[in-house]
DNA sequence: GCATGCGCACAAT
DNA sequence: ATTGTGCGCATGC
């Protein structure tokens, strides 16, 4: 309940400084929060952090300083032409989707894409040591910063300056620059801590959110889902970066226990494309456009966030694609790993299926996942009907969303029922 | 002091 | 060229 009140609240607040023309920053929305609603400052970061969890509030890095975008209208527009590659992009995009999901991971933190064209940077950027060596890999992989892109692993933040990067939280403190007065409230603990931490490079460990290898990530969240995108597909920008190589991914861990969890895969490797789309929807959208050389039908994997903070993370093969069933293309079949994946949907909360529509782009739909209380069972139970009827949302995105997802994710999850 | 409105330069497409 | 963003300043409370 309160969840789903502060995300009104917060939506609200973002459109509102939005059409003041003032930057959605944490101190603002904080600020506004408290006075129209009351609600403690701390409270509304946690509540905020959570949006961005689960990509219905999207944190990105735009002109230098740290601001929060409503995904449901970021994502709209950042798509930029179409064209071609529809078939492609959209292939890949669902994927990109998929993946997407697992941008939790590290969106744990935030999601914040440097909205800057580079984002190599990003790495960089934080400065932070780095987590380069943490390990990339790790599973953190998937996304790794794209930054991967990056040339080589290891280097690819030169161009990049540093760009704050910042903590989910701070209020102000998502600048750098410790600000003299940030915040309203969220300063009060949290707030500093991360602005600080921000700043200094290294977070304290105890964040759990993002550790320090989070931040990274963070930049290239959002929009700059740049990251994810290319990594989604190696052959994109190599002009900076090789391909994706063996990238040193450090990705952030997920604000719980990523680590743990993330190793699992082996194959990260492969992943590493794909896994790049965690992003965010935003994200997710552009990779269509840009992703479209992905090739078809690679397998890719994608985590989905199980509980709050476990994720998980699924194989998926498709070829072509599934979206292109949507998109009018062919149809093709998707794989699924079962062995996760059937767990993890029964396991998913109503959280989990709205941040996995989100991340696959259709955040304006997943609200709609949410305010019905779809949970992963309740999922494994829809019918078409039901997702094209009775989540009041507009068909053209109903219908792809039970076409591409739901279905797949039900035949997959009773496929391997069969087995077992 | 604080919230809001908005022109305009700049960034992203 | 178009459109989104948000700084910086003006205004109102």
């Amino acid at each position: 309940m309160s969840e789903s009140k502060y995300r009104e609240w917060i939506l609200d607040t973002i459109d509102s400084l939005r059409s003041r023309k003032a930057r959605p920053d944490l101190e603002r929305i904080c600020r506004m929060v408290r006075r129209r609603h009351g609600s403690e400052p701390d409270r509304t970061c946690a509540e905020l952090e959570k949006l961005i969890q689960e990509q219905t509030v999207l944190k990105v890095n735009y002109k230098g300083s740290i601001s929060y975008r409503n995904a449901a209208k970021v994502q709209r527009r950042s798509r930029k032409k179409d064209d071609v590659s529809l078939t492609a992009a959209a292939a890949r995009r669902s994927a990109a989707v998929e993946e997407a999901s697992h941008s939790d991971l590290s969106n744990g933190d935030s999601a914040f894409g440097a909205a800057d064209p580079d984002e190599e940077d990003l790495e960089g950027e934080t400065s932070m040591t780095m987590d380069t060596d943490s390990n990339p890999d790790e599973e953190g992989v998937e996304e790794t910063r794209d930054g991967q892109n990056g040339p080589s692993p290891g280097h690819a933040r030169e161009d990049t300056p540093v760009r704050a990067v910042s903590a989910p939280c701070s209020p102000s403190g998502a600048r750098p620059a410790p600000v003299p007065g940030p915040g309203p409230n969220c300063s009060s603990g949290s707030t500093l801590d991360c602005a600080s931490s921000q700043k200094a490079g290294g977070r304290p460990n105890s964040l759990p959110p993002s550790s320090p290898r989070a931040l990274p990530h963070n930049d290239w969240a959002y929009d700059s889902a740049v990251s994810p995108v290319e990594r989604q597909h190696p052959g994109m920008q190599r002009d900076k970066a090789v391909d994706t190589k063996p990238v040193v991914h450090s990705r952030a861990s997920s604000p719980c226990a990523l680590n743990n969890v993330k190793k699992e895969d082996g194959h990260k490797a492969e992943d590493s494309s794909v896994s790049s789309d965690q992003l965010v929807p935003e994200s997710a959208a552009r990779l269509q456009d840009e992703v479209k050389n992905v090739s078809d039908g690679r397998p890719q994997t994608l985590s989905v966030p199980s509980d709050n903070c476990t994720f998980k993370k699924i194989d998926v093969s498709y070829t072509a694609s599934e979206e292109s069933l949507l998109n009018g293309d062919k149809g093709d079949e998707i794989l699924v790993k079962k062995e996760n994946m059937h767990q993890n949907l029964l396991q998913w909360s109503v959280a989990d299926v709205a941040s996995y529509f989100s991340a696959a782009g259709f955040p304006e739909q997943a609200v709609a996942f949410r305010t019905q209380e779809i949970d992963g069972k309740s999922l494994l139970l829809m019918q078409r009907s039901d997702v094209l009827t009775g989540l009041s949302i507009r068909l053209g995105p109903a219908l792809k969303i039970y076409e591409r997802h739901v279905k797949v994710l039900q035949r997959t999850h009773f496929l391997e029922c069969d087995d077992i």
